[in-house]
DNA sequence: TCCTGTGAAATTCTTCACAGCC
DNA sequence: GGCTGTGAAGAATTTCACAGGA
């Protein structure tokens, strides 16, 4: 049952991030110009066992040579094309504030085939100003410009008590996808995914893991 | 079999962030002047059952009173000594590139127990400037700087390449905790917990919902 | 009646272990 | 010999469901 074209199966989350990982790690291994590379390596560089890796990786049928381990480019290949990366996506940000202006200025998206391609913010400061190469919009315009943008995924980078707000905005204007630094809540129309990263969370982990040793 | 005070019994990470996810929404009650609020309530603002925040909360003995919920301010003090937040944390930035800076201005965390003591750089354009209130350090006095400000935990927001260096130097510095934001695999001593936040990752994460809807 | 605390069941995720192929 | 693919076992986590206290 190989997966066809378009359509891919719904995977656990936990291992699309492995998955994720795997490819950041193949792409290393094909850099060094490595032709194959076995579960055991993959499962080193990211923290699993080998037998994981093969699980995961079977899900999708099996590509592996035994004896030999998995071929580089086939398995970068197939895995861009599982997580969606064989084509670019359109980013927009909105917040103009520190970070999203950081985001906007991240050289990383670009490289791995997420172009910024718009960012909104509510102060006429900031309006009109170019950030790492893109034009900052005043978000009155959120809807129109973001359909005019073709833009796919946004940040979210405003402060907590607006996020509900533009979220709901972002669902209206076709965007499925939103990655959200604020810390807010947010309750979202069925058919958009939203991925929060909390960094006082995080923090909060780590301290959990201080006092618990 | 009660906590008792210090030491904290270890649990799962997925149960560390729903308690920190807990506490983000009780601070919340606490502010409206909610006395009590039930497992029900609490599982909705954070997206779970009230099953699973009764077995979480459980895992700490019994605190609720059946037919009411449990007492707002009770729970908050409770959370935040399991989650080791009954105590201030010193934080040190290391990187005062785009993000580094960004978080060294963010004004989120000192908000929730964490201070930002210091931030170290490489580039001696940076080093002598003040960031958020806070001085940059040259790279090279990390070591002793830190022993110095007693730091705690340190945000690693340094090139990838750099990332190994700067965290077997933390972990020699005594800093026992470590928030990633390099794309680095990291390897670190025993007794270092590493966090990671790949923003990258994340949006592949959005990306593969996308393409599986 | 409302809501907690918790064993038991169900489900999901991970590891084991080995047959099979290069 | 080395390494994959995978059923089966095992572990961990989540959900169910209900007894019992406010």
């Amino acid at each position: 049952m190989p997966a066809s074209r378009a359509s891919v199966r719904k995977i656990a989350e936990p291992t699309v991030r492995r998955l994720s990982h795997y490819l950041r790690y193949l792409e290393a291994f094909e850099r060094a110009g490595r032709g194959t590379v076995s579960s055991g390596e993959l499962a080193h560089s990211g923290g699993t066992t080998s037998a994981q890796v093969r699980k995961d990786l079977s899900f999708f049928g099996s590509f592996g040579k035994r004896g030999l381990g998995y071929d580089t480019h086939e398995l970068v290949a197939k895995l861009r094309q599982i997580l969606g990366l064989d084509r670019a996506w359109r980013l927009v940000i909105v917040g103009a504030g520190k970070i999203g202006s950081a985001l906007a200025r991240h050289p990383g998206f670009r490289g791995r085939g997420f172009e910024v391609v718009g960012i909104f913010d509510a102060d006429p400061n900031r309006v009109g100003h170019v950030l790492g190469g893109v034009a900052v919009w005043d978000v009155k315009v959120l809807e129109s410009e973001i359909r005019h943008l073709r833009a796919d995924i946004a940040v979210l980078a405003v402060p907590p008590e607006e996020a509900q707000t533009i979220a709901t905005r972002l669902g209206r204007a076709g965007v499925h996808a939103i990655l959200d630094f604020s810390t807010a809540p947010l309750e979202v129309p069925a058919g958009v995914t939203v991925r929060s990263v909390d960094l006082a969370l995080e923090l909060e982990v780590l301290s959990h893991a201080l006092v618990s040793r």
